[in-house]
DNA sequence: TGCCAGGCCGGGT
DNA sequence: ACCCGGCATGGC
């Protein structure tokens, strides 16, 4: 677990993530990445900048074909143009798009408006929490499940409230020297960098990268060197 | 050519 | 509490 985390950085380096250079930018690629190659993301991101629209303001107030035309090579167009609105209606009224506002939140409660949203699940909640909110909270995926249950940390078919918990025990109760607790921040930048680098481990569309023979976590299809 | 990508919702059992 | 169909573009 924690030893394949230290692996996967060996063999990966840091991710860098999330892929954005803005807070509001994470969030709005939160919602657009749902299901979707990041490539298409980032054309229909690089739209909304074009038009100055990586604005929570700008886009709550747009015309839903507006928004949509803008990203439409993310796919899903008509459904995330409205996901996206109420995302950014959302934090407009909550706290005036001023998301420093809303570090007085708990973190549990702050999850729970957030599901509350439409077009906001889990993973889209969980990673907005950690990559825009810095809350230590591990965002669970496809490829997290898929890895995990085949390395063995938790059965086939498990939930993703239940992945997380496993990930959040495991990693929360012990600090990198496995000594106590872990301070938040630590926490945070452990749960972004581990799930990046899970991303990039099973994404088989990713760039080429280092061959790593003993890499336990490799995908089976193809990509860079491990073809 | 076909399959799939960093899900989520709504309706059905 | 699960299970399923729908949503859509672009890259390999």
């Amino acid at each position: 677990m924690r030893r394949a985390y230290e692996h996967l950085f060996k063999a990966f380096g840091p991710q860098h993530w999330w892929p954005g250079e803005t807070r509001e930018e994470i969030i709005v690629g939160a919602v657009l990445t749902q299901n979707t190659a990041w490539k298409n993301v980032e054309k229909a991101i690089a739209n909304l900048k074009r038009a100055r629209a990586i604005d929570f303001h700008r886009i709550a107030a747009m015309t839903p074909s507006e928004l949509a035309e803008l990203i439409r090579p993310a796919g899903y167009f008509n459904v995330k143009a409205r996901r996206l609105q109420s995302v950014c209606r959302f934090f407009v009224e909550r706290c005036g798009g001023n998301l420093d506002t809303l570090r007085s939140i708990e973190t549990g409660a702050l999850r729970e408006e957030l599901l509350a949203v439409h077009g906001v699940g889990r993973e889209t909640a969980d990673s907005i929490l950690l990559y825009a909110l810095d809350r230590p909270v591990f965002v669970i995926d496809a490829y997290t499940l898929r890895i995990g249950a085949r390395r063995g940390w938790f059965p086939e078919g498990t939930t993703y409230e239940a992945a997380r918990s496993f990930f959040e025990r495991s990693l929360g109760a012990s600090s990198a020297q496995g000594g106590g607790a872990s301070s938040p921040q630590a926490l945070v930048a452990l749960y972004n960098e581990y799930h990046a680098l899970l991303v990039r481990a099973g994404n088989r569309h990713c760039k080429p990268r280092p061959r790593c023979e003993a890499c336990p976590l490799r995908p089976a299809g193809p990509c860079g060197t491990d073809a």
